[in-house]
DNA sequence: GCCAGTTGTCTTATAATGTAGACAATTGGT
DNA sequence: ACCAATTGTCTACATTATAAGACAACTGGC
């Protein structure tokens, strides 16, 4: 469906990402010789050597004139793994520091998909931000969130800019009640390369969450798109019996225990 | 950092797209013309149109000579969205067949991560499987399971073909207990494009679970790839009082209720 | 019927990407 | 010291992508 035309630097790049994920390299052998890949691949050596190229400069090989094409040693950092449950994760608390900056801010018409979420009667306006938050100083999350014109006036541009938006709420006593999320996958448009520091096409998670109070009005439209090398979902389930029969439940960990994720 | 060198064409393309979904065009007044688009992203008409060309081809826009470029009226299936904390999620018993297709089966040395993750001992095989799941017909999912050898023989290839994993280890005397799932993004590599009938590149939801039993032995290993616009990973948070104080909670829903997600 | 504006389809030229081959530089082993 | 195998680099050429422009075909409004 998505994904057409892609040079075959591009595709070799990919096909070798994944083999090499797969780990059907050996460790010591390495990679086979660039001639035996270019022919395998059916292409020049040349644009074999661009995706071994690629490879090279994201730190999962390593290449040595005269000795081969090598498994890079060094180990990737692992993506900060976050319990899904957390709406408003404890970055601080697991010993990083998070940073978040205000890319964009104004009250607008929303989206008729927003608005329909949200609830919203017609011609309500709201509070419109583009957000992103950074991790030791690198980004990993690019945040559009839309709040009713009436709840967003409670606090200023500056106030977002510092706080959780979440935080905020509840500070000028917006209760929020339940919400629902939404995870998918998403190819980086162009802003969102830019903001995040990939390039236009690499992969991201994306989220969309709304969130309602006790009456069942929206409070809060957030889509959320994140670097998947830098941050990953996860979820802890226990086969302990329920009500209605033994059934898969969600766990809620401390998420004190740090990363440890695949890649 | 992944996803370099597209072309212009693909680059327009997914700026378009994205612009689509966020609905900065009227479903009445359609598109700017070509050359406005051309200009407005600095390339030849030629290039846009055949950008646009991909957008018509995957139902987002219907182009009409002497008239102009317009939103497609038909909307998309919206994807199945399903419960995340079921990881045996009942499709049928939402109104959809779902069909399985084992697509290769073989006992093998493990890659170094499973074996970690399984906590295998040296040496110790699994039973290695690629299947993919369809609905209506349409692939959706594409999984690699490894399993620990021992329990892999306690039924065969073919019941694997025609039953979900757990559901035979289940029946099989093994007991698992708890499990941890890890959601991220990749791109398309040419195996799963194949299988999930998409092209090379394209986004892909990435899942992957560990079970243990009450022991804390791993008995299944699962990678799982989804097509975003066929599936989507749901929850729903309540932000009830907990005995650590209030959070938010994850809330079992009972997943009677169908898709409706969006995109 | 006419006309302005649109998409569809050409041509020609230029730029980007990929191919084929040769050779240098380096490595590790004999 | 030598040699086979490897990656690094270069040249010349072929193929594909893009640019720029012209014109045809079609639509809707007047």
């Amino acid at each position: 469906m998505a994904g057409s035309d892609l040079s075959k630097t591009r595709k070799i790049y990919l096909a070798l990402r994944d083999r090499i994920a797969r780990g059907e390299f050996d460790r010591d052998g390495g990679l086979p010789g660039e001639q035996v890949l270019a022919s395998e691949f059916d292409v020049s050596r040349v644009t074999l050597r661009r995706a071994l190229a690629t490879l090279e400069a994201e730190g999962l090989i390593d290449r040595r004139q005269g000795s081969g094409t090598f498994l890079s040693e060094r180990d990737k950092p692992a993506p900060l793994a976050v319990e899904l449950a957390d709406m408003m994760p404890h970055l601080v608390a697991m010993g990083r520091s998070t940073e978040v900056r205000l890319i964009d801010f104004e009250y607008r018409e929303p989206l008729p998909e927003v608005a329909r979420a949200l609830r919203l009667e017609d011609g309500q306006k709201v509070q419109w931000s583009l957000r992103k938050r950074l991790i030791d100083g690198a980004p990993f999350s690019y945040l559009m969130a839309c709040v009713p014109e009436n709840i967003g006036r409670t606090f200023t541009r500056r106030e977002l800019s510092r706080q959780p938006l979440l935080a905020l709420l509840e500070k000028n006593g917006i209760n929020a009640d339940h919400a629902t999320q939404d995870i998918s996958a998403e190819l980086a448009t162009p802003d969102a390369a830019r903001e995040l520091d990939v390039t236009v096409g690499a992969p991201l998670i994306a989220l969309t969450r709304v969130v309602y109070d006790r009456n069942d009005q929206g409070v809060e439209y957030l889509r959320a798109l994140y670097r998947p090398d830098r941050y990953t979902f996860r979820m802890e389930l226990s086969r302990k019996p329920d009500p209605k029969g033994i059934r898969w439940t969600p766990v809620l960990v401390s998420n004190r225990k740090a990363a440890g994720a695949r890649g």
